[in-house]
Formats: C-alpha cells, structure tokens, sequence
RNA sequence: GGGCAGGUGGCAGAGCGGUCAAUUGCAUCUCGCUGUAGACGAGACGCCUUUCAGGCUACGGGGGUUCGAAUCCCUCCCUGCCCA
C-alpha cells in the first residue's frame, strides 16, 4: 500500500489524496461502503462499480464465523472469492467487541447511545424498558471470548487470530484488534480498555510483521503488493485518553490510523472529541474514520484531515426504507413506506443521476416496501450509494 | 321447510359472567437507524379531554336475567354448510 497526498485544503486539515494498492487505488476522502458478510447487502459488484466504488470494507469476525477465513483462503482469497478485484479493508472484530457485549447487554446499539438526546429527550425513554440480553463476549487481557451469535459455540479471538484471519482472508488494507468502548463507559473502565487496546496494538503489529512475508510484504521490495496495517485510537469522550492514544499509535509502525470507539453522545460532542487529537496525527498516513457516517459527519471528518469513511448507515436505512436527499448543503431523509408517497409520481430526487430514479417513481419503491418485494430495498440502496458517491466526489473537488 | 355452525374493532381471528375499550396477526399511521446478530426495531391505532388519568359509546338488532353481560336466556335479522 502506498498513501499519497495530492492537494491539501487552505482552510483546514482536509486533503485529496491516493491509496494505491495491489488491487487498485482509492481516491480519497472516500467512503467505503460496508460488506460485513463478503457482500453489500442486495448489490452486486457491477452495480457498486458503475455507481463508483473504488473499495469496500469486509468483517473479519463475520467472516471467520462463517464461511471462515479458511474456505476463503482455499477459494484464492476474499477477492476472488467475492467477485471485487478492487481493495477491501477488513474490520479487526473490535466492534464486535462492542457490539456483541456491552452495547448488547444494555440493549444499545452503539446508535442508539451514540447520539441520545438529539432528537428530543434523552434516550426517548424507550431505551429505558429495553430488555437486557445477555451479552456474548467475555473480555480477558488475551482477548476476547465470543459466543457465536449464530449457533452459540465458543470462539476466541486474539490480536493474533484477528491478524492471521485477516491474512487468510487477503484483504488490502487490514486493522489492529481493538475493542470499541461505548459511551456509556465511564473514565475508570475507559482508561484500563485503553491500555489493553496498546497492548493488543503492539501484539497486532508483532503479528503482522511477523507474519508470512509474501502476504504481509514485510521484507518485500514490493511495498505495493503487501497488506496495510491500521492502528486504531480509542479513549472514549476522554480527552487525555484521546491524546494518549493518539501519540502511542502515531509512534508505531503502523501504516494507516483508524479512530474508533465512542465519540461522545452529539455530533458536535463527536466534532469536539476529534478535534482533541486528530492535529496529533500523522500528516502522511492515511487515516479511517470508523463507522462514521451520515454524509455531514463526513464533511467534518474531512476538515480534520480524516480520509476513508466507512458506514452502514447509508445502506441500512437504505434497506429500511429511507432514502437519502439533498438539502442545501446538508441532507434529509425521505422516508419511503409513508403512504402518501404511493400517489407520487417523482423519483426519489429529480435531480439524481442514479438508475433508480432515471427509472422508477416514488408510488412505485413505496409500492415494493409496503409489499416487501426484495427490489425495493435494492432500489434504494442504489440510490443511497449513489448519492454519497456523488457526495464524495463533491467533497474531493472543492479541496 | 328441516338440521347444524356462526355473526367481535379496516381485515383475519381470540375471549365465553367481573381483572375487557377487548389477546394476537395483518393492514394503517409515526418515529428511529453511524467499524451490520438489522429487508430491522420502537410507538400509536373506538370517540372526547392536555400526559397521569378520567369520561362517553361499543362485541349483528331488540328485549331480559344479574350488583355486574362481548360472555347466560328469549326474540328478530343476517351468513355458511348439510338434508329435503
């Protein structure tokens, strides 16, 4: 992998930059659709390359349950074996950490705790009678002890095991295993999760340098043809930890910087927290902002000189029922299921470019979700991808 | 004409003396979704008052029994199946 900047911004930290891979490159600030299970949901490859897709980013955890990393090794690797002949990032299973644990135990997804209170009382008291699951995963200083969420059996997954189920799985550019604290944690357990997140940064990197040199390219003269580490910075809403891990992962010879974990509970808190430490960073390493976001969080993540967004926001509300739309310079949600939309003749936007609305009418994608016909959420996902592609794009030229 | 089974909120379908304005599903309406246990989840859904709550009218029509009826009895109307 190799990350270059082409054009930086004067009125802040955003640049227009290049990741070049052995499996082509990606123009960047990007967003990366997500393909947990080796697929964006409901699209195929050809779609996600006319609209524009240059990468999408895969589970490793998802897919080390299921089909394991070892069919897809044995099926020459996730690219082939997915059909993408363009760069892949794979999540380390960090989230899942969260996901699967704490944000399950309390019957929050990360979303919903994420931004309680934004829209009108804190937590909407339904968070408050949510039945508490109980949570799979048990963390330990080695790692992580899942339950399957799929038949319940025991794994565990290492800094190590996410390293080498990331190798067998080939993608492009791979991450650290870290686990993602949630809002709700407070300083105490914050700070001690941190500290075992460096730990498990170090063992990461240990991993993948000691790693088979011709997957992992350390040693290659090649450096394009070798997998890209990222490190990833937590610390919560915590400004001295954020700054912590900031310098500690800067310092490692890690090849991008991703930034994970809680970022408080609004979006300006988020905009806040990353303003702490991202002047930290280092300038020429790429850097992922994790699981963020909503097309405005993108534009602010970029003025702070983030490059690669990752989301399934866009294609989740996408398969609910929501399609993105433009409004000013921000964005609004239609919402297709709403009946009155079965009288309208409109694309989701007449100023779209994309397939579903040169072809096909607000009545009818309404239409396809009131009947759960699969097209409808297909429909809408072309759309919502569509639409921050072109958002990117917009984005890459006004730097 | 005779025999049986029924008529419950937009639909389907529970309830079969009080805890029933009535379980549940569907439909409808509204909201939410940010490294995907998610084509998912939450709420509303007779009428009226501002929530808590209270009031009103309701389980085919009418009448009755009872402190109390969607639930029991009588009667009328209607529907389905079977026999003439």
């Amino acid at each position: 992998m190799r990350f270059r900047i082409l054009k930086k911004s004067k009125n802040s930290r955003a640049r227009r930059g290049i990741i070049e891979t052995k499996h082509g490159v990606i123009e960047t600030p990007a967003f990366i659709p997500v393909g947990t299970q080796a697929t964006v949901k409901g699209m195929t490859v050809d779609q996600l390359k006319s609209i524009g897709y240059q990468s999408l980013l895969c589970n490793t955890y998802h897919l080390y349950l299921r089909p394991g990393d070892k069919v897809i090794k044995k099926m020459g690797g996730l690219h082939k074996f997915m059909n993408w002949d363009r760069p892949i990032f794979t999540d380390s299973g960090g989230f899942q950490v969260f996901s699967l644990g704490y944000g399950l135990e309390h019957g929050v997804g990360k979303v919903a705790s994420m931004f309680p209170g934004e829209k009108g009382g804190v937590l909407h008291g339904e968070t408050e009678h949510v039945i508490k699951k109980e949570k799979l995963t048990r963390i330990t200083e080695n790692g992580v002890e899942f339950r399957s969420h799929l038949d319940g059996s025991l794994r565990f997954l290492t800094p190590e095991k996410s390293i080498e189920i990331q190798r067998n799985l080939g993608a492009d550019l791979i991450f650290a295993f870290d686990e993602c604290t949630s809002p709700l944690h407070d300083y105490v357990y914050t700070k001690k999760s941190l500290a075992r997140t460096h730990r498990w940064a170090k063992r990461s990197l240990a991993a993948f340098q000691g790693g088979d040199p011709v997957t992992t390219g350390r040693g290659s003269p090649n450096e394009m043809g070798r997998q890209a580490l990222y490190g990833i910075i937590q610390g919560g809403a915590f400004r001295d930890l954020r700054e912590e891990a900031a310098k500690f992962i800067s310092k490692m010879d890690f090849d991008g910087i991703g930034i994970g974990g809680a970022l408080g509970n609004t979006k300006k808190e988020m905009y806040k927290i990353l303003g702490w430490f991202t002047p930290l960073l280092p300038e020429n390493k790429p850097k992922h902002l994790l699981g963020i976001g909503a097309p405005d969080d993108i534009i602010q993540g970029v003025k702070l000189g983030m490059d690669t967004f990752d989301c399934v926001m866009p294609t989740r509300i996408a398969r609910n029922g929501s399609a993105l739309l433009a409004r000013g310079g921000s964005y609004e949600l239609l919402n297709l299921k709403l009946g009155r939309y079965l009288k309208d003749k409109n694309p989701i936007d007449k100023k779209c470019g994309c397939s579903t609305c040169k072809s096909y009418s607000r009545a009818y994608l309404s239409h396809l979700f009131k009947a759960h016909e699969i097209l409808g959420p297909i429909l809408a996902t072309i759309h919502n991808l569509w639409f921050m592609e072109q958002w990117m794009k917009k984005i890459r030229q006004s730097i």
